[in-house]
RNA sequence: GGGCGCAUAGCUCAGCUGGUAGAGCAUCUGCCUUACAAGCAGGAGGUCAUAGGUUCGAGCCCUAUUGCGCCCACCA
């Protein structure tokens, strides 16, 4: 502290006042970049890349923030700190929008063709791609915007099609066919998990099917879509079904293509359901798939590709699907095969984007071969290289991991990265090259084309952690912070993202790409209810910013939460996040006011009294837990012991103590409690700043200098001096002394900047006081204590404080009521009394004796003989009041 | 159908390797007190979902049940 660099704070809390202007320092002086310091270890978090026209929402929030706060920890404990942002180039999200824009415009994709609608993508991406990280700062992320990466920028992409080039080398990457999800509205494959199901309702229809080689005998199948019964090439039943398990190996006949198909068993039917027969069309349901080709069954297309009829019979021929359904229905009842119509409701696939109804369909695409790899991602959490935090998840990982199937890559898209292979028209050889190889790699014809199709999106996130870093190159970015240290990330995209970066960096880099993963829950509503556009229950995060300020946001997302768990947003949070910020701002307000400014209180004084000792102790205590709660990721956890430290016992506790010795500017111990208040200000400021990171900011340069910053100070370390085991037994007896002082001078109005004499009653600690003779005068209220028994209307245990200046009497009767006393020292009493009985209970069970670890008992033990000394004490005291 | 989770004060949630239940908000009682009424001091409020089990001792471990939620698969 400096005379020249004092700074007033005014007013109360406004955030709007100077986070704006704080953010645009930390940039300008380029906190956020790594140090690159080699003597220091390296920390680094790499973003959950957003979608690049991505807007910022809730759970952004709090996986922004539980980062900043690990990077701001670790930072200012001096590592050298890398978070590294970016954004995803979200392939068919941002793709469905680029295509509503265009058809706002009347301009259909396909007639645009592919180069020009790519220079419109990037042309969007680059207009609206911005505004997430603008939004990211809003919220105070110190991330390395210098360093920010895109998934489809040069060298990322670079890095996706060696890594393609690589796996398809190796023999992991491979052409085949597949029964797919595939969307008539986007004409492109989707994933499972863009798949959402949709109840509707609609009708069970029993067709029986006539047996060949018998005679008036039927199966009856139940389908919902009977226009795909043309292409059927079996019914299957159960074979444990005894309705059926004679004619298992015939054959029967398939109405309207009047054509014999084989009836065969397989346990995938369930007897249950329908008739028990099910008509097997392997080319439209993906389980008739797979049945099909575990019986060796032709596959029958029924549909042409633009989902019109095909060229089965010549009279269904281009029909829509629905007219067909209806046609072949009425066919079906004229010949009699139809038995019954049944009303049902049954899920149907939508694509998630574009709600329109998914077809099954056979496709050539390029997969992943998963098995191989799959072994040494489980092996590394198994082996511990990689840790959940919470461990719970690695259930999940596991699970997924043992299930895992191969992985469908390939896009019907134009927007993502195009699929390194080409093929020869001459030989069709297909070739795979990084650059495009311009001939074929077997004939040398340079009649070859490149494979339209894109890859999946989570193809390029799967090698965020490494390709972001400059991989495969080996940079010097790579390796100072490969492997990566802590990925935050919600439960729902472990299986999407978290088990393909982990396989992929293995196969890749040989390494893991991150050695804890951070888990967190979904922000909810108020309601509990997942936040979403349809409901409409969204909260703006920027909104709230604006509002009540980044702190207050960051500060009501972290308080209270656990890891792994969803948490409901209150908004009720926000106000008592700003009452906290506003009590900091206040308290340091205080503190300003009553530091001298011409001496430096910086230099540690020799003596320190209790109640110094005391807040000292706590803040080292406080110190030691908190990093350990950090190191395990308990945020939550060490957020509210620094609130309740910073008001409960820095505020409501130190600061009105020692406000006696401020105001008495003869008092000698006047500096000491100057250094203290500094000096636990400044420390609780930096364990804080984590997680409010403006408003300790602003309180730091108004407190020291404005050219210094909280993010490059000392983070406060625990320190053995400070213990202070023995005086801390004292803090509850220190704490009711303290009570009866500033409810006396409440009760007087005398405020003690006023020198005033005080008669107060301090129950049970008259003794205390003789004995440790002067103690509350340590505590810094008053210079003089005397006992005056002797005088007239006072009781025994009342005291008589006299402070320089004028003397203020004040009956005993105005200060306590002997009756309210005695009833609360009973019930005080009675309190005891049952805590005592639990702890009688435990000693006298000689199953604990024996049992339990002699530590507990002997604490225990103690417990009881202070039990019995407490009840003492308060006995007298109730003796000495009648 | 397979896997996972949750159930604790009126509300929202913490609660570590088992040791006798915590916070914030709300509520009640006193206080406009020279940092802060966005505040201070104090109080009330719980058979930790149910039933068993293990243990000297269970909110925590085991089993079953009920209610709620999530993920995966599927719904002919």
């Amino acid at each position: 502290m400096c005379k020249d660099c004092k700074h007033e704070l005014e007013g109360s809390y406004s955030p709007k006042d100077f986070e704006d202007k704080i953010y645009k320092n930390w940039e300008d002086k380029q906190y956020f970049k790594p140090s690159m310091d080699k003597t220091k270890e390296s920390y680094c978090v790499m973003m959950p890349p957003p979608n690049v026209t991505g807007k910022l929402h809730m759970g952004h929030a709090l996986d922004g923030t539980l980062q900043d706060i690990l990077i701001r920890y670790k930072r200012m404990q001096g590592y050298n700190t890398l978070w590294l942002p970016g954004t995803d180039h979200a392939a068919i999200s941002t793709e469905v929008k680029i295509v509503e824009k265009l058809a706002k415009e009347g301009i259909d994709k396909h007639d645009l063709g592919r180069e020009k609608f790519l220079e419109e993508a990037w042309k969007w991406t680059e207009e609206y791609g911005g505004t997430i990280v603008n939004q990211q700062k809003k919220l105070g992320c110190s991330a390395d915007w210098s360093r920010s990466r895109f998934t489809m920028d040069e060298g990322l992409s670079e890095a996706v099609l060696t890594v393609f080039k690589k796996l398809y080398d190796k023999g992991y990457i491979y052409k085949g066919k597949r029964m797919i999800n595939w969307c008539p509205c986007c004409n492109t494959s989707i994933s499972d998990a863009e798949v959402e199901y949709e109840e509707e309702p609609t009708h069970l229809w029993h067709v029986r099917y006539k047996i060949v080689g018998e005679e008036n005998r039927y199966v009856t199948v139940a389908t919902t879509r009977p226009e795909t019964m043309l292409g059927d090439t079996a019914v299957a039943v159960h074979p444990d079904d005894d309705r059926y398990k004679d004619i298992v190996g015939k054959k029967c006949i398939l109405p309207i293509m009047n054509k014999e198909i084989p009836i065969i068993a397989d346990e995938f039917v369930e007897m249950e359901f329908g008739t028990g027969c099910v008509k097997i069309t392997p080319a439209h349901d993906p389980n008739d798939y797979q049945a099909g080709l575990k019986h060796n069954l032709e596959i029958i297309e029924v549909f042409d590709e633009n989902f019109k009829m095909g060229n089965l019979l010549e009279r269904y021929k281009g029909m829509d699907l629905y007219d067909a359904r209806v046609k072949i229905v009425e066919e079906l009842k004229e010949n009699g095969s139809l038995v019954k119509i049944e009303d049902y409701t049954h899920n149907v696939a939508k694509h998630d984007r574009c709600k329109a109804t998914i077809e099954p369909k056979v496709s050539d695409q390029w997969f992943v071969k998963m098995e191989e790899m799959a072994k040494p991602a489980i092996e590394a959490v198994k082996s511990g290289k990689t840790k959940f935090v919470p461990k719970k998840f690695e259930a999940t990982y596991f699970n997924w991991l043992n299930n895992i199937q191969d992985w469908c890559i390939s896009r019907q898209l134009w927007w993502g990265h195009q699929i390194p292979a080409y093929y020869c028209k001459d030989c069709g050889e297909i070739t795979v090259e990084i650059k495009n190889p311009c001939k074929c790699g077997k004939c040398g014809s340079t009649n070859i084309y490149q494979d339209p199709d894109t890859l999946d999106t989570w193809f390029s996130s799967a090698l965020w952690p490494f390709s972001t870093l400059g991989w495969p190159n080996e940079t010097e970015d790579y390796k100072t912070f490969f492997p990566t240290n802590t990925l935050v990330t919600g439960y729902d995209i472990i299986f999407f993202w978290v088990v393909r970066m982990m396989f992929s960096s293995l196969e890749q880099t040989e390494e893991v790409p991150f050695k804890d993963i951070l888990i967190h829950g979904i922000v909810r509503d108020n309601l509990g209810r997942k936040m979403s556009k349809s409901l409409g229950n969204g909260i703006d995060p920027l909104e709230i910013i604006d509002q009540y300020g980044a702190d207050s946001l960051r500060f009501s997302l972290i308080s209270g939460i656990s890891a792994g768990n969803d948490m409901r947003f209150m908004p009720e949070k926000l106000e008592s996040a700003g009452n906290f910020a506003n009590k900091i701002w206040n308290a340091a307000k205080f503190v300003l006011m009553n530091l001298d400014e011409t001496e430096s209180i910086l230099e540690e004084p020799k003596e320190l009294l209790s109640e110094d000792k005391w807040i000292l102790s706590k803040l080292n205590t406080l110190i030691a837990e908190v990093k350990v709660n950090m190191d395990n990721y308990d945020l939550g956890v060490a957020l509210d012991k620094i609130y309740s430290f910073i008001w409960n016992e820095f505020c409501d506790w130190y600061i009105e103590i020692v406000k006696t010795r401020l105001y008495n500017k003869e008092d000698n111990s006047r500096k000491t409690a100057q250094y203290v208040l500094n000096k636990v200000l400044c420390d609780s400021l930096k364990l804080l700043h984590p997680f409010m990171p403006f408003v300790t900011e602003e309180i730091y340069g108004k407190l020291y200098n404005e050219d210094e910053s909280i993010m490059i100070s000392e983070y406060p370390i625990y320190n053995i001096k400070y213990e202070f085991k023995e005086e801390e037994k004292n803090i509850e007896q220190i704490k009711e002394v303290i009570t009866g002082i500033r409810n006396a001078r409440t009760k007087m109005n005398v405020h003690p900047s006023k020198k005033s004499k005080l008669i107060f009653i301090a129950p049970g600690f008259e003794q205390f006081i003789l004995e440790s003779n002067g103690f509350i005068k340590k505590l810094g209220f008053a210079e003089d204590i005397e006992i005056k028994e002797e005088r007239i209307g006072i009781p025994k245990n009342a005291i008589n404080i006299v402070t320089s200046g004028a003397e203020v009497f004040i009956p005993f009767e105005d200060l306590v009521n002997i009756e309210e006393e005695i009833a609360r020292l009973e019930k005080e009493k009675e309190k005891i009394l049952v805590e005592k009985l639990k702890t009688d209970k435990m000693l006298s069970n000689p199953g604990f004796i024996a049992k339990a670890p002699q530590t507990k008992v002997q604490e225990e033990q103690q417990k009881l003989i202070k039990f019995n000394e407490m009840i003492e004490s308060i006995e007298e005291r109730i003796k000495g009041l009648l």
